[in-house]
Formats: structure tokens, C-alpha cells, sequence
DNA sequence: ATGAAAGCGCTAACAG
DNA sequence: CTGTTAGCGCTTTCAT
């Protein structure tokens, strides 16, 4: 079924088809009404890849991500790809495995498929594909990761700010040493978090000891069970233990229950991220919630404007890229407590 | 940058360009440096759509699920892209919000975006758009539901087999009297799993109490919390409970605990689906995994099956449809015990 | 108020 | 071994 079908059987060109069907030029009730006939008795449906060929216009846009099992990524694509349907514009989505190699074949792939529009969610770098998407005048934006130095939009969480209130949080209850799973720092986003940490704790007038933060081997539950347990072994004084992220708090929670010790009853700890699952475990777990859905808007504003700005204005005069940063909220549980009285010193 | 600009500058015709790109048909290592060359220096990237026009493929296959945030779907989307991918096919993700309406217009668009293939995960039953789908020879997959009725490809799990193999586990440790947290029972999924329930006891014996069975309100953790109050404070003789899902298991584990009880201390609980977050909880939930990774697998083949059954024999002679059923596999863990002895008669 | 026809960028006969 | 050219299905001037 071609549009030529739709025109033989109703008896005019495929321009008037093209017109009734794009509404693009006045086209008489009468020969409307029977086009409109024609494509439902014959069950046309658009060839919407060659409209896109004329137009320009793909009408999709590529969402790269490390992982759509990550329910922070899950969450920014679902409500990506609901506001862009409404658009009529589709998602392809590319789950780059935390590899680069398939991040920038993506990145190629998108551009081979005329994607109007491209949100990464970096692996690593800034990488010369991305420039390539943007030398194409394709939009880009960058999400998570912190690029300062570079001329792309970026849209992200202020991860300095989370920690920070969320230590500032448990010193208010009266903690004076207070442990860091932290891991290796070489994303900027962890070493804002750490800091956030630290300065939570020099403003508090505490003198952040070196000793109170241990480092994971991986990302996952075990890595937690182990941090903790090599953190209280070594130094069994602190009293609070934040974990750079959930998972690895609740890691920090079975071995501190394995070493015999009650949460919050003897050790107070607090997640990062704000996963859905916190809110279901006994105890709830205290954690800074990852603003996901400012992030999606913002993701959604800012390319629509992107993508109109460059039909606009000829495609001359680049806006200032910008640079969104986002504070994540703190949300209060169950797994902190006071310190013990003999703690407080 | 079109392939007329390389065969410019390349000096070659565009046919040759097309050929060495698509290495289909022999060019001399000469002129095939030559226009790697260009190709490289002009960064030129194909257009996959154009590509598509007249190979009459597209290269996308649409993934349409009820939500990307559910866990389940999120892992099969994502194993599913992964296979794809490194077939040069991508994804359109379609996230319909359990919403029919939303679900009809993403198979009508996949149609118009010429989708080779469209694996679905239904909102609810079998619909006018899907049969379209099958009309117009482009393989269809549908998961999770059955529609045994209908001549469809389907991959499904056995939760009849999955829900009663729980629960003799729970009566092969004393259990006699369990309970069981149900839901609205509008799907046939929901009803065998429930089957599973029932049968797993008269099998060993034990004659079901419809007292032991609530249903929930909804399907979130809330709906668990006040389920397992209402059972417990009905029917206080039961020692184990079993929900359909593992958010609601620990809904009720936090009702049971709100009550005074102790998990599995008191009663033992169990869930079902086997979510990532069971394994990192306290206790760590007894459940039933879903079979995500066969799943994967048996799409990905019979996609592919279709799709070239489809070029293979011209189009004609239909396979019967199949209908595979996965075995989703008991994962024991510590949120059970043994009843207390005065609770075994 | 509508139609004819030229292309969009690429592939696949057909030629040579 | 490589080039010419006719489309793929649609949109969009240009005509009338």
C-alpha cells in the first residue's frame, strides 16, 4: 500500500493524498472525505522514513545510556520517550554496556539513522563522535557526567550539594565521626560527592579523618559488605557510615548485622540515589533522591529548543551551551538514629 | 555530505561508492583505497533510511512494554537491544504506561516506521493493531500474557509451575496452613499463578482455605502492608505467607513487622519474580525468578527465524505459531523457617 | 482547488 | 572491473 494506491482509488494525485494527509493546503470537504475513505478501506499507513527523507526529519531521537537495567536511566528514558511521543517523535535506544566501543558505534549508528537529536548519558569522556554529532548541528546533550570545559550542553545532578546535606543531616543528629564508602574517584561526580563529604564535616567543625573512609572494590552489595566490615574492624569509633550509593549502603547493613551490630541501633547509615527499593526495606533507608524528573525536563526543553532553534534561525549563532545542575533532595527514613550517649564525644 | 560528494571526490561513479561500502560487488584495491579515503576524509555516514527505502528494510525492530521502570521488562529490553545491536538493528522503545490507547498508537507508528519486527508485552488482550501487524507479514512477538487462542507468536512464563513449586517448598518445611496474597485476577497469568497455589496444596494434601487468600488493592507496597494485616488479624493460624509479587512480600513483611511479628522468625514469607533488590535486603526474600534471560534468548531467535523465514520462502506458508513456556526457577533464601512446633498440627 | 513532475540519497539492474 | 540510470514512496514547487 504506496500513496499512489490511496490516489488511484480515490481518483486524484498523490499530491492532494500528501495534502489531506499532512493538512498542508486546502483541500475540499469532498475530496478530503474520500481520501480519507481510501486510506481506511485500504489500510495505509505512511511511509514515515521517506517523509523524513524530504523533510529532513527523522522524527526519532537516540537516548545512549550504559544500562537500561539502572533504574535511574530507566526512569530519565520513560519519561524522555513519553513526552516525545506525544510529539510524535520516537526513541531509539541504545544501552551502551559501559563500554565505549559500543557507545561510539551508537552514537554512529544514530547518526546514520538521522536522528534529530541525541542524550547521552557518557561511559567515560567527551569522545570525537560526540563532537562529530555536533559539527553535524545535530543536538546533544550530555547528561550525569560533568564536561565544564566543554562547549555541549550538560544537564546534571549536584552531587557535591546531595552529600553534603545528607552528612550535615547526620552531624545534626549528633555524629562527630562519621565513616565514607567512597569508590574510585575518577568521575568528577564522585569526587564532587566525597568533597561534599568533606566540607560537610570541616563546616561543621569536625576535622574529617583519613581513616573514617574506606574504598570499595566494585559497585555492588558485596563490595559493601566488605567495605564496612574493613571500616568498623579498623576503626569501630565512627558512628554513622554514609555510602556513596544504596546498594552499597544496604551492603553496609547486612555486614554490619553479620558483625553482630543493629542499624540503626548501633551504627547509623545513609544510601545515596534514592532507589526505589529503599522505601520497602526494613530499615527504610535514609538517602538523597536523584532528581529525575527536573532531569528529564530539563532534557526535554532543552532539546526542543535545540531542535527549533537550529530550523529557526538558518542554523547560524549557536546558543551559549548550558550547564543545568540540578540539587537532589534529601529524604529522611529509618536508618539513622542518635548516637549513643558514650559516643558523643 | 551524500554519497555523490564522494564519488566526486573520489573520482568514481556512485554505484562503485554504494558497492564498496556494501562490499557487494568486486572493486580493485585501488579504487576501493580511494574511496575509503574520501568516505573517511568527508565523514561521510550513509543514510540508513534511504538505505531502507529500497531494501525494504529498515533495520529497527519496536520493543513495546508497559513500563521500561519494571525491573523484568527493563533486563529482557535490555538483552534483547545487546543482541540486535551487534546485528546493525536497533531499538525503538515504546513505553505505553499501561495504556491501551498508548499501545495501539505505538504499533501504528512502528508500522509507519517500517519496523522488520515488534515484540510486545501487552497491556491487556490481543488487539486490532496487532492482527494489522500480522497482516502486513511483519513478525510479531508477544510475551508475558498467554493467548493461547490466538495464532500468535508468544514466549511466556509458566507461573502455575513457578507459584507451585514455592509453595511445596513451604509445606516441605511443616507449613500447613498458608496464606496467599493475591491480586485482582484479570489476567490468565494472575490465574495460573493462583492455580499454582491451590493445586501445590491439595497435592500434598492439604485442603485450601479460601481464609487464607486476600486480595490486594493495588500493586505497589502499601497494597502489601494492608493485605498481610487483614489476613493476619483474620486468620492469625496461618505460618507462612506467599505473595504475587516480591514489592508486595515486602509490604507485608513491614505489616507483619508494624505487628509485633518477626520475618521469618514468626512467619515466613515468600515473594515472587525475583527482583535484583531480594538478595540485598534483610532478610534476603525467598522467591521465584523469572526466566529473563531465556526469554531474551528464545526472542531474539525467534525474531530472527521470522524475519529471514520471511525473506527465505517468499512470503508464503506460515510456520504454526509457537507458544513457549519458560520455567522460572525458586531461589531460596533466609526469609523462611520451619513453623514453630505447636503450629504444626 | 488540484495535478504534473522533479527530486530527496541510495541501490540494483543493465551496459559495456 | 566500473559507470548509467531507473526507481523506492513521498513532498513540494510550479502550473493551471
Amino acid at each position: 500500500m504506496t500513496i499512489k494506491d490511496v490516489a488511484a482509488d480515490a481518483g486524484v494525485s498523490t499530491a492532494t493524498v500528501s495534502h489531506v494527509i499532512n493538512k498542508t493546503r486546502y483541500v475540499s470537504d469532498e475530496v478530503t472525505g474520500r481520501v480519507n475513505d481510501s486510506i481506511a478501506r485500504l489500510r495505509y499507513y505512511p511511509n514515515l522514513l521517506v517523509s523524513g527523507l524530504r523533510s529532513k526529519k527523522s522524527k526519532t531521537i537516540g537516548i545512549v545510556i550504559p544500562s537500561i537495567t539502572n533504574e535511574t536511566f530507566a526512569a530519565l528514558t520513560e519519561r524522555v520517550q513519553r513526552t516525545f511521543f506525544q510529539m510524535d517523535y520516537n526513541i531509539i535506544l541504545c544501552d551502551t554496556s559501559y563500554d565505549q566501543v559500543l557507545e561510539d558505534r551508537a552514537i554512529e549508528t544514530l547518526i546514520m539513522k538521522q536522528a534529530d537529536a541525541v542524550v547521552i548519558v557518557p561511559v567515560g569522556g567527551y569522545t570525537q563522535k560526540m563532537q562529530e554529532l555536533q559539527e553535524l548541528k545535530i543536538p546533544v546533550i550530555l547528561m550525569d557526567r560533568s564536561f565544564s570545559e566543554i562547549a555541549v550542553d550538560t544537564i546534571r545532578v549536584d552531587n557535591y550539594e546531595g552529600q553534603y546535606e545528607i552528612i550535615n543531616y547526620l552531624v545534626g543528629m549528633g555524629h562527630k565521626r562519621i565513616g565514607y564508602i567512597d569508590r574510585k574517584q575518577e568521575q568528577s561526580h564522585s569526587r564532587d560527592q566525597k568533597r561534599g563529604y568533606v566540607d560537610a564535616l570541616k563546616n561543621n567543625g569536625i576535622e574529617p579523618d583519613p581513616k573514617w573512609v574506606v574504598n570499595t572494590g566494585g559497585h555492588d552489595f558485596n563490595s559493601g559488605v566488605e567495605a564496612v566490615k574493613a571500616l568498623v574492624s579498623r576503626t569501630p569509633e565512627v558512628t554513622a557510615i554514609a555510602a556513596y550509593y544504596d546498594v552499597i549502603a544496604f551492603g553496609a547493613i547486612r555486614g554490619l548485622i553479620d558483625m553482630g551490630y543493629s542499624v540503626p541501633g548501633d551504627y547509623s547509615v545513609v544510601g545515596y540515589d534514592g532507589m526505589k527499593f529503599t522505601e520497602v526495606t526494613v530499615p527504610r533507608l535514609t538517602t538523597v533522591l536523584a532528581p529525575v524528573d527536573m532531569m528529564a525536563r530539563n532534557v526535554c526543553d532543552l532539546v526542543l529548543n535545540k531542535m527549533d532553534g537550529l530550523s529557526g534561525n538558518g542554523g547560524q549563532e549557536q546558543a551559549e551551551p548550558v550547564d543545568v545542575v540540578i540539587k537532589p533532595s534529601l529524604v529522611i527514613r529509618e536508618s539513622c538514629g542518635e548516637p549513643a550517649p558514650e559516643a558523643r564525644l
